[in-house]
DNA sequence: TGTACATCAGTGAACGCGCGTTCACTGATGTAC
DNA sequence: TGTACATCAGTGAACGCGCGTTCACTGATGTAC
């Protein structure tokens, strides 16, 4: 629990106490209803109760809170692949269905987060930690993967597969987001889409 | 070819002539280098040569300018897909595989504008015009598809197939924009990767 | 237990800028006669 | 073939707005003694 959490509504005090976690969070509801190219730190401010100067205590500019957005974003996602896979056994099939439910479920309940990590500008290119945090969640992937294949994960076997399931699950992810997949399909199909396109990928 | 085409550059004449055509392009320019929700209108007038009051004689706003640009990118998208499966008899494997290829050409050749066609805001939702020009390639490849497939174009199978099929071709478009591909896999084997994986899609 | 002090998160106000859009006006163009 | 006229694409200037960022200042907090 956060201090913040703590505190009541109009409880009005010169130090926020929790603002650098309040304007994230501020700023990821900005960023799913505008997207990462439109929301206002002035906004997220009056939302934290802060000046519009305030923030510049936290963060250097806008592109460093940006890059805090994604990264947590990022963190928050790798959690949830990371929950999923180990809610089965290693080697079990499900352990793969999981992740790839759980790459739907994060962009379906975060679309804009979720677009935001992967379209990032050239500004955050080469951002170690934030290339290091995604890693951790590709290398998730081909553990997997090679578990199930019981191949090495450095095989080229295995990193083609994990590729091309990724390229898949994410395909749809942005095709849904987009509204294509809803142009076409009912709702209804989607597992049993994604279930038979998986199980035809990994097929040995 | 256009008339500005016949003008020398320094042509200073009260007329543009071509002005609807000149800032539709030079902001086809502008979304991929700053994308489309960071391309100024101003700066399109500058590189077009005329006033910045200029665009609102054949756009009614921003958002009018946007529209066209999009409806714009996917003739041209379409057009190119249309040519690629024109090059080979009907009925041929290569037909898929060609299909394939324009989509990923474009996606590198255009990025912005790529990108812009499927990340249209809500403001272009359930436009005609825009849904009709995207319908009509998805269509071309579910009728590639289901000839491949010697099955009827409206048949289940061969609507998730084509689906399976956009959404791997999709993904790594995205990722591949994304760098994601490039931080993984040499440039190299990227026809091979596609080549063995759209074959498994299509196994029957 | 109290007091003096250093620290620094947040204030309030303003700057600066650039962009989208509007408006009355201009002058090139094509057409009717 | 020439002339008067209607049209409307583009001008030049300005408006209005809102946002990111800065700056000197304030006052809450924690700590040393």
């Amino acid at each position: 629990m956060t201090r913040s959490d703590t505190l009541k509504k109009n409880d009005k005090r010169y130090h926020h106490g929790d603002l650098r976690d309040a304007l994230l969070e501020a700023i990821r509801m900005l960023v799913e209803r505008d997207g990462a190219d439109n929301f206002k730190i002035s906004e997220a401010c009056r939302i934290a109760g802060v000046t519009t100067a305030a923030p510049y205590k936290h963060f250097r500019d806008r592109d460093d809170i940006l890059r805090a957005v994604a990264l947590a974003g990022m963190q928050r996602f790798g959690k949830r692949m990371s929950d999923a896979s180990q809610e089965h056994d290693p080697g079990m099939p499900k352990r793969i269905e999981a992740l790839g439910q759980a790459y739907l479920d994060f962009a379906e309940a975060e679309p804009g987060i979720f677009r935001m990590m992967f379209g990032l500008s050239e500004h955050h290119a080469g951002d170690p930690e934030l290339e290091e945090t995604g890693k951790a969640t590709t290398d998730l992937l081909e553990s997997v993967v090679a578990e199930h294949l019981n191949l090495p994960p450095e095989s080229t076997e295995v990193r083609l597969r994990s590729y091309a399931l990724w390229c898949f699950v994410h395909g749809h992810c942005f095709l849904r987001m987009d509204g294509k997949f809803a142009e076409k399909y009912g709702q209804l199909e989607e597992t049993e889409i994604l279930a038979a396109v998986g199980k035809a990928m990994m097929r040995v």
